[in-house]
This record gives structure tokens, C-alpha cells and sequence, in this order.
DNA sequence: CGATCTTGTTGTAGAACAAGATCGGTGCACTACT
């Protein structure tokens, strides 16, 4: 099998495959679904070409964004592969009929949709017809970030791999720390799944982080520092607003610097992506919209004026820096108060009316209710909706059936809203308990990029020596400390990484890492926390399961 | 939660300051209007 991979390689004109893509295309040619996790750049995307070529029938991509989907259509062109097709709502009507009818000729080998095309009934059932024999999830960690209130068709993906029978699933991301894998191939029913993880650390970016009290400080030290690196490089800021005014604090220091945010027309933004491509922009500051589909190798910093929801965010946006392999760097600058954006975007309380007005019409309802029915009834948003019935289904009083419509499956409405509620309380807290994560990595004295990669379920054995902190000597003098402390402790081993454990009031979890003088545990409904062992030892509130 | 914009007060002119209100990220699809 790896000849036959090895020549499919060959003819899209690859010499050689990179260490991880064999064993999940070979995964995926023996029937497994997959999940690979690796860095961009790493050839993610050869991953399902080289397994479409490879097998028999249609293959559909799941892809978040649009103008991604028009890249990956025109990249399969250029590599010669067979013919692809996007189905989407910015192409015209008869663009998208043209497309079906290629792929119902059997013409095209690869359709391109986003989720929200897959919930809709009639896209399903054609492409259930079509019966594809390869279902790839492309920026898989969006069922995890963007499932649960953003795009929460999301999480209805697993819906959709059963409707289309369930063909090989392959789920491809950049960054996953172990609980979003975990979610992922839960939400996705992937069926033994094997999971290919290559390549956390890029030992070329050099961590910093900079802590500031006072904001125009802050401020003028990353204009700066922005200055004086290499370019090209990117600014990651909390609001649009901020992007404009560092793009203009910058160009008026004489940098050819631009500004990104969703708040921009659709030409504009095209125009910028165009210009740090081409690199006739040096510098781009911009919200979190800017990343995805960026393909520059010599990007040399990446600054953030603010720190992002969660070290997963963190690391996605860090890793657009060094990929070609030359030193980069990436730095935080924050002040405490920057957090607080966080707690307002964490808030909210659940849509408590929509899910009681969705639980009782379902309830009452002598058959299966389409979606689309609910959402004329009750004169309401696709995206509200749909964040409702999942809840609804999470709590286990909704069902839905083959054909995509709901049905009750048992208790009465008050139970089912009042669990359906509780859950969206539990996600909220263990999202705030990223942010928590973040911060842990701003403020901690030890090894950054130890930190940051144990977040991501790997160890790193030697100091990296190229964070501020290991320059800095600070964690070194925090290894000495925790190995004191160590010495002195009678119990340390008995938390390790891996075990189940239960508290007091958090309930069950998981333990994530181990500082030695203080452990990480996830807990299922409450999130990250991190506790001091001596507290563990003298208190007695956590107990192993 | 915090930054910033709006409104109100003062005391009789215009400005300065306080209290209150509002806004803040990511994208799909669909509709109305040009």
C-alpha cells in the first residue's frame, strides 16, 4: 500500500511524503476515520488528495470559509488533480446548478461545501445520492470553537455523517489540545478513529511576553518593537478599532502596514490579503479574522496587542510565523484589564425562551418537526435555532432522525430546558477557563514553550532556552524550586497525567499536567484548574477514580 | 470587564467633569434595494 501512495505522490509531482501523511492516508485506505493533527505547511491537504485519488467516488470538503474553498478548488486544478467544485452562496445560481450537474455526471472528483449548506435538506439528500466514499473536515478544531454558538451547524456534522452513510471521515487541523480532539471525534461519531499528531513545537519562534500596567505604554512599545523586527510581520489585536489605529500609527512611521477585520469590504480585505501575499504590505494588524488560508513562509513576528480566548487560539495564530523554518518571533503584550474582554464574550446567560418555545412545539408535535418549520413558526435565525436543538439534543430530550427532523424523545419541557440550560452554563465556565490558560501562560515564571506545549499534551524534556523566561533565567530558578519542593514532599507521583480524579465541588475530571509542586486537571463541567499540591495533600478535597 | 461615547450638571461663559449608556470577534445564507 505505501507503493501505491508513494506513486500517487508522484504524479502531483511530490518526491517524497512528510512524516505523518502516510499513516493517516494508509488509515484512511484501510476504512478508518482520522483525525491529524499537524502544523500548516505540513501538507495537511495532501492528506485527503492523496486519499481521493486513491479511492473510488466523490469526495466532500467540509471548509469553513468561502474564499478558502475558491484556494483549495483552484489548488487541485494547478496540481493537476481531477475536477473540483464548490457549492456556496456567493456564486450564482446557475454556477452552483453547474456544479451539481458536473458531480451528478460523475465529472468532478471533489465538491467544496461549509456546514451550513449540509444542513440544508435538499443539499443532503443529493449528496446521499451521490454517495461519496471520503468525508473530509477541514479546520476541524471550528466544531469545537465555532460549533457551540457562532456556527453551530458545526456541530451537526455528525448528523451528516450518518445521513451520507457514513462514509471514511478525515478531519484535519493545526492545533487541538486533547480535550478538542476529544470533541471532535465524539462530535463527529468518527468510529475507531486514529489520530496522527505531528510536530507541536516550532523551535524557531521565540516566545516573549510582556506585561504592561499602563495602556499608551503598551501600546507604543509594541509600534516599536514592530519597527525594529524584521518584516514581515503581523499584529493580532482584540478589536477593529485597534486594528485601524496601529495599521495608522504605523504607516505614519513610515511602514507600509495595513488593517484587517471583518468590519472591512469584502474588496478591501481581498486587497490586503493580496498585499501581504505579494509583500508589498510589511505589516497587517487585524482582528482574528486575518489567518486562515495565509500562505507565507517568511513571516518573522507575530506581536499581540491582547491576548486571544485560549492558548488554542494562541498557538493557531503564532504558528503564521517561521514556517519556513528561519527564526521568528512571537510576543504577548498585555496588561491585566485585557482579560476582561473575555469575561464579557464568556457571558451571557442561555437563550432560555428559544429553548423552552423549540422543547414545547417538538413536544407537542404528533410527528418528526423539519427545522425549517420551527424556524417559520417561531420567526427566528438559522444560527439561533440551531444552537437551541443542540442543546436540546445534548440534554437527551430531542432526537433527530434520519431525515433531519426532530423528534421528542422523552420528560416534559421544564427538565429538558432546565438540563439543556445547565449545559450551556458548563460550556461557558469551561470556556472562561480557557482564558484562565492563557493567562497561566502570560504570568507563569517557568519555561514558556514547556508550557505552552504541555497544553497541547507534549513534553518537553530540556528547558527550550529560546522563551524570555529561559533567557532570563527565571525558569530555571523555577525548576529548582519545584524539584525543593519535591524533596521535601512525601507524595507527587500519585497525580500523574492521565489520572481520573473527582473534588469535592468540581466533580469528575481529568489531570492534564503536572508542575510538580501544582497539577492542571480538567474538569468535565468546570474546565481547567490549577491546584497547588500542597492544598490537594492537607485538604484532601480531590480523590483519585 | 473595561474603554469610549453621550448626556447632564454647573451657573450664566464656555468648558470641564461626572454619571449613565453602549459597545466589543469570528461567517454563513438570505433578503431588500439599487
Amino acid at each position: 500500500m505505501g507503493d501505491r501512495i508513494l506513486a500517487a505522490a508522484r504524479e502531483y509531482g511530490w518526491d517524497d511524503l512528510r512524516p505523518g501523511q502516510r499513516e493517516a492516508v494508509e488509515a484512511a485506505l484501510e476504512g478508518h476515520d482520522v483525525l491529524a493533527v499537524m502544523p500548516t505547511g505540513h501538507g495537511k491537504s495532501a492528506i485527503y488528495q492523496l486519499a481521493a485519488k486513491l479511492l473510488e467516488g466523490l469526495t466532500v470538503v467540509v471548509s469553513p470559509l468561502i474564499a478558502l474553498q475558491r484556494d483549495q478548488v483552484e489548488q487541485l486544478e494547478e496540481m493537476g488533480a481531477d475536477p473540483a467544485v464548490a457549492v456556496n452562496s456567493s456564486q450564482r445560481v446557475g454556477e452552483n446548478r453547474e456544479a451539481w450537474e458536473e458531480l451528478e455526471a460523475g465529472d468532478a472528483e471533489f465538491v467544496f461545501l461549509a456546514p451550513e449548506q449540509l444542513a440544508r435538506d435538499e443539499v443532503l439528500e443529493r449528496l446521499r445520492e451521490l454517495q461519496p466514499s471520503l468525508l473530509v473536515i477541514d479546520e476541524a478544531h471550528c466544531v469545537s470553537a465555532w460549533g457551540h454558538d457562532f456556527r453551530p451547524e458545526y456541530l451537526r456534522l455528525g448528523h451528516v455523517v450518518e445521513a451520507l452513510g457514513h462514509p471514511t471521515t478525515v478531519a484535519l487541523t493545526a492545533t487541538a489540545a486533547p480535550p478538542v480532539r476529544e470533541e471532535i471525534v465524539e462530535r463527529l461519531r468518527m468510529r475507531e478513529p486514529r489520530q496522527v499528531v505531528r510536530g507541536f513545537d516550532r523551535p524557531n519562534i521565540v516566545l516573549e511576553v510582556q506585561r504592561h500596567s499602563d495602556d499608551d505604554a503598551k501600546r507604543d512599545a509594541i509600534v516599536e518593537r514592530a519597527l525594529e523586527e524584521s518584516k514581515p510581520g503581523l499584529i493580532y489585536v482584540a478589536t477593529r478599532k485597534d486594528a485601524e489605529r496601529y495599521a495608522a500609527a504605523l504607516a505614519e512611521a513610515g511602514v507600509r502596514a495595513e488593517a484587517y477585520h471583518a468590519g472591512m469590504s469584502r474588496a478591501e480585505r481581498e486587497r490586503v490579503h493580496d498585499a501581504f501575499s505579494d509583500g508589498s504590505a510589511e505589516i497587517v494588524a487585524a482582528t482574528s479574522a486575518f489567518g486562515m488560508g495565509i500562505d507565507k513562509a517568511d513571516v518573522r513576528f507575530v506581536l499581540h496587542a491582547a491576548p486571544p480566548d485560549s492558548l488554542d487560539s494562541y498557538y493557531q495564530e503564532i504558528g503564521r510565523g517561521g514556517r519556513d523554518g528561519e527564526p521568528a518571533l512571537a510576543a504577548l503584550f498585555h496588561r491585566q484589564e485585557d482579560f476582561g474582554v473575555h469575561r464579557f464574550r464568556t457571558g451571557g446567560s442561555a437563550d432560555v425562551d428559544m429553548l423552552s418555545a423549540v422543547a414545547s412545539r417538538v413536544r407537542r408535535a404528533k410527528q418528526p418537526v423539519p427545522p425549517e418549520r420551527l424556524r417559520e413558526r417561531l420567526d427566528v435565525g438559522a444560527s439561533r435555532l440551531t444552537s437551541a436543538v443542540n442543546l436540546l439534543e445534548q440534554a437527551g430530550a430531542v432526537e433527530t432522525t434520519d431525515d433531519g427532523d426532530l423528534v421528542w424523545r422523552e420528560g416534559t419541557v421544564k427538565p429538558a430546558v432546565e438540563e439543556a440550560a445547565r449545559i450551556a452554563e458548563a460550556r461557558r465556565r469551561v470556556d472562561r477557563s480557557r482564558v484562565e490558560m492563557m493567562r497561566g501562560y502570560a504570568e507563569t515564571s517557568g519555561c514558556r514553550r514547556r508550557y505552552l506545549l504541555g497544553y497541547f499534551g507534549e513534553e518537553l524534556p530540556e528547558l527550550c532556552g529560546a522563551c524570555d523566561t529561559c533567557r532570563s533565567g527565571s525558569a530555571e530558578r523555577a525548576v529548582e524550586a519545584r524539584e525543593a519542593a519535591d524533596a521535601s514532599s512525601e507524595s507527587t507521583g500519585d497525580w500523574a497525567v492521565g489520572q481520573r480524579v473527582r473534588h469535592e465541588s468540581w466533580g469528575e475530571g481529568g489531570v492534564v499536567s503536572d508542575d510538580g509542586d501544582r497539577i492542571t486537571v480538567l474538569f468535565d463541567e468546570e474546565g481547567y484548574k490549577t491546584i497547588a499540591l500542597e492544598v490537594v495533600e492537607r485538604s484532601g478535597v480531590l480523590q483519585h477514580l
